[in-house]
DNA sequence: GGGGCCGGCTCCTTTACATCA
DNA sequence: CTTGATGTAAAGGAGCCGGCC
């Protein structure tokens, strides 16, 4: 369950924004050793307030507002503009490795996953089912290309970056579990169904890409998210696949970068809305208390603003001479509550202003004896 | 230059299948 | 073995855009 959990985490948020800042032709094929430089970058989500990634949040409202359901969305990311009252940063996941992917080593792509990444493309955690649709999908290959650009499937040329990730693939479904339930055994029955339905022509076929496929997608992803016809075939080509797949890949990808996005966007509306909930709560009985203490005590509302001060431990207002008191007995358990209006300053001295980071008043009659003021 | 047509692309929705608990 | 939940590959349609006539 973690692992799903991983792979979660995993969906790339805004990274489509980081792919299209870096985007260019297949460089993830020309340069994979060069990735870890890039990788290390992160990306940014487009709830922050304020920041670099603005752009990028007007180009996610552009994306969005095409389609029904992003109103939400937009005003989401303006009210997180506008209403600065959530208390915790914007969110932001990386989701890119730390560490460089070797793809020039033959052996099987483990990405590194210690920092949330998974890219292991089934749901669970067992990695041996699935089976290779190279087995079967190389000749559709041919087809394929051969209709649409002629190009020639040569072999990539030794010693390249990618030619053993492909010979990888080749031994993928030879290794793998005991018992009758072998990988090779699950592609012998799905290339037979496969070929089967290309009889009759009629069923869909449904492919699990293996692991490697799933991750050098993954590595293209982050390079583009979207592709050209150029990378499509070139991709297709590495990975011993139908062009047509890589695409479709590509375009649920995105659709789960988006919705993982929307999850997280609705998390945070929430999070807003409970502060601002709160807040509005906190306001209302301010109000009720200030009223009730205007109509009981008409003088103390009288006051000039720099002789209220309030109490930072017991929240209740207090003339100057009694606050100086209270807020030096009470610093260390204010300073410890990070959310603590008395963090800001300006807070310590009511100016009865509604900033955000405004004092709270819990008046009692001047006439009182303040609970924290020392004892003479 | 404007309009219609066409091809290609992306997005969205839905379906079908694989896998697991 | 069956079943429901979940993830995901794939299909189909709508909309947009650029090129062409």
């Amino acid at each position: 369950m973690q692992n799903k959990r991983e792979m979660e985490l995993g969906l790339s948020l805004g990274d489509a924004a980081a792919a299209a800042a870096t985007s260019k032709p297949l460089g993830f094929m020309e340069k994979s050793t060069q990735l870890s430089s890039k990788l290390t970058f992160g990306s940014c989500m487009g709830l922050s307030i304020h920041t670099l990634q603005e752009d990028e949040d007007h180009k996610l409202i552009d994306d969005h507002n095409s389609s029904d359901n992003t109103n939400t969305r937009t005003a989401a990311i303006q009210a997180s503009k506008t209403a600065d009252t959530s208390t915790d940063p914007p969110v932001q996941l990386d989701l890119l490795p730390n560490t460089p992917v070797p793809r020039n080593q033959n052996t099987s792509l483990t990405l590194p996953s210690d920092n949330g990444i998974n890219f292991e493309s089934g749901s669970s955690g067992n990695m041996s089912r699935g089976f290779d649709v190279n087995r079967f999908s190389a000749a559709m290959v041919h087809e394929d290309q051969a209709d649409q650009d002629g190009a020639t499937l040569s072999s990539s040329p030794p010693n390249s970056a990618t030619s053993s990730f492909q010979m990888d693939f080749c031994i993928y479904s030879s290794k793998g579990g005991s018992g009758s339930n072998t990988e090779a055994e699950q592609a012998e029955r799905a290339s037979s169904r496969a070929s089967d339905e290309d009889e009759n022509g009629s069923a869909r076929k449904k492919l699990r890409l293996s692991k490697e496929q799933s991750a050098f997608l993954e590595e293209s992803f982050k390079e583009h998210n979207t592709l050209t016809p150029k990378q499509k075939l070139a991709l297709a080509k590495e990975l011993n696949l139908r062009p047509r797949q890589v695409e479709v890949w590509f375009q649920n990808r995105r659709a789960r970068t988006k919705l993982k996005q929307t999850e997280v966007d609705c998390e945070y509306l929430k999070r807003c809305c409970e502060t601002l909930t709160e807040e509005n709560r906190r306001l209302n009985k301010e109000l009720q208390e200030l009223r009730a203490l205007k109509t009981s005590n008409p003088f103390y509302m009288q006051l000039p603003a720099t002789t209220l001060t309030m109490c930072p431990s017991c929240e209740r207002v207090a003339t100057a001479a009694t606050a100086a008191a209270a807020t030096n007995a009470t610093t260390t358990t204010a300073t410890a509550n990070n959310q603590n209006h008395t963090t800001d300053p300006t807070s310590k001295t009511t100016g009865l202003s509604l900033s955000s980071s405004r004092p709270r008043f819990y008046p009692f009659s001047h006439t009182q004896t303040h609970p924290h003021q020392p004892k003479a």
